[in-house]
DNA sequence: AATCAACTATTACAGGTGTAATATTAAACC
DNA sequence: GGTTTAATATTACACCTGTAATAGTTGATT
């Protein structure tokens, strides 16, 4: 199933730009940039030409330039990066990297009550499917 | 703080041997190498090689061969790819990263559980913090 | 002391990355 | 239609990675 290639982390912040609104020209896509980055356009062009060659993002022509559009979802690459994440440095213990967020990250009473919800959801939800759904053979 | 340096996909796998006990020979590496993980003996002896020059181990002689042990704590070396990773994906958004994978991984009712609990304790930790400790400046 | 065996160190090589400069193409203007 | 101009495409280059092969060293053996 979905085989993502591997996005570099320069390509990343280009992806990011094209999820957020798309399609853009290469011009657009420079000035949309975060702050911080500090990337001659030559550069930028680059990273969309990687891009295109992975087939992440295409492109249509409008005139003298190209609008390029987002091949992969955003979902389809959090998913695949967390996963390369996860099995790297977790040996793929979901549980034990949210763990250890918890742990290390100084997180705000808005944000610690809405995962605790979250959390208590996800918990209810649980214990209605074990009641409701007997047939193991689905998962 | 902490200038953790860039640790490889596969040099990960030899630093968690590492971590789990040391020190080691190269040989004693090549053993503890997860079972799917199939490296040649001069391949694995490369990656050593490079953490050395990275600094992320060091050894000392034990007669013809070295026994090497890791110079970088497993979590320092955590925390970085986990921020890392933060930036990249999430754009440092830990609340949204734990969100995420709350949503996305089927985690068992014990893993809930016990996360509800952590979650539950920090928030806790929270409100006592927030009543006890007016100085904000210390932010 | 010479040799062997086992380690470590050096070298190799292709593909990915960060960071552009230069070349080419094609639209736009005169 | 030729020239300018602005975009895209190609090329560059050093360092990182995965994956070893080969060379060099040194403790052990005879």
């Amino acid at each position: 199933m979905s085989n993502v290639p591997k996005i570099s982390e320069a390509e990343w912040e280009i992806m990011k730009v094209i999820w957020k609104q798309s399609p853009l020209t290469a011009e657009q896509i420079v000035l949309q940039l975060p702050g911080g980055i500090e990337w001659s356009d030559q550069t930028v062009r680059t990273f969309i030409n990687r891009l295109l060659k992975k087939q992440a993002i295409g492109f249509e022509k409008s005139g003298r330039s190209y609008l390029y559009f987002p091949l992969l979802s955003e979902k389809e690459c959090i998913r695949a990066e967390s996963q390369s994440f996860l099995k790297r440095v977790f040996n793929g213990a979901a549980d034990m990297m949210v763990t250890n967020f918890l742990e290390e990250t100084d997180l705000s009473q808005q944000e610690l009550d809405k995962l605790h919800k979250l959390l208590t959801e996800k918990k209810e939800r649980k214990i209605k499917e074990r009641g409701s759904d007997e047939d193991q053979s689905k998962r």
